[in-house]
DNA sequence: CGGATTTGACCTGCGC
DNA sequence: GCGCAGGTCAAATCCG
């Protein structure tokens, strides 16, 4: 993820004042200890482009917080360059946001069950490398939000299996790839702590549960109680 | 022993 | 075209 592309992001996020949190929030979001929230949303139409976005911002008491500048999130980020935002309540970090969503218009949630999310298992070499450069680019619905905790990964009644770690420039933590670890569940989280604040985690939801909560040790379907897709 | 985590390598996208 | 940075894979390791 480059933040040069946050650019193409950030028009899309909204400031919503507090008199205006009506947009419910999703249902990990309502399982944390203390509801994040609502700081920002991205306003794309659902329909048309299968996004839909927030970002949230707490502490363990419910206290509001603007979104502190993120240090790290490229040369061309409009948080480095404290360059204004619609709306802005803070600058936004390149969480969920650095990729240029809106190219998922057509095939937002056709990763058709293979061994990795978007590469696919039974990609031939030429003819399919066009496709996974599209599919790159393809893009789950993010949801971000931001608490002060001391444990990195929250509790979110979900059972995430961590896949990865990578340190990132200018800053002092590393971010942290999860993935929900229920069968045809392809949401993925990212946690981070800002350098800023080591006691404020940044968590990025990429993705839809097809399952609740509760429903997390079992393997299938699950199609009840989807968590993001009436979202 | 099986599942989860760690970590270095690899791949891809993007900016210059 | 090259280099950098983010994201993912997968073998090694750890832990219950």
């Amino acid at each position: 993820m480059e933040g040069g592309q946050l650019e193409t992001c950030l028009p899309n996020l909204y400031f919503l004042p507090p008199d205006n949190h009506s947009m419910p929030l999703p249902p990990p979001f309502q399982l944390l200890p203390c509801q994040p929230k609502l700081l920002h949303q991205m306003p794309f139409d659902q329909e048309e482009v299968g996004i839909h976005g927030v970002m949230l911002s707490s502490d363990n008491c419910g206290g509001l917080y603007p979104l502190p500048e993120l240090p790290s999130f490229g040369k061309n980020s409009a948080a480095a360059l404290g360059k204004p935002t619609v709306g802005t309540a803070g600058s936004m970090p390149n969480i969920g946001g650095g990729e240029e969503v809106t190219k998922a218009s057509n095939e937002s949630t056709t990763c058709n069950g293979s061994s990795t999310w978007w590469r696919g298992s039974t990609m031939t070499a030429a003819g399919e490398k066009g496709k996974m450069k599209i599919r790159r680019k393809m893009r789950e619905p993010r949801f971000c939000f931001q608490t002060r905790s001391e444990v990195d990964v929250l509790d979110d009644g979900y059972k995430w299996r961590k896949y990865g770690q990578k340190v990132v420039k200018n800053s002092l933590h590393p971010r942290s790839y999860f993935r929900c670890t229920h069968s045809n569940c392809r949401v993925k989280k990212r946690v981070e702590r800002l350098s800023t604040d080591c006691r404020m985690v940044i968590t990025t939801y990429e993705g839809r549960h097809t399952h609740s909560p509760c429903d997390d040790t079992n393997s299938g379907d699950g199609e009840h109680a989807n968590c993001f897709s009436s979202f």
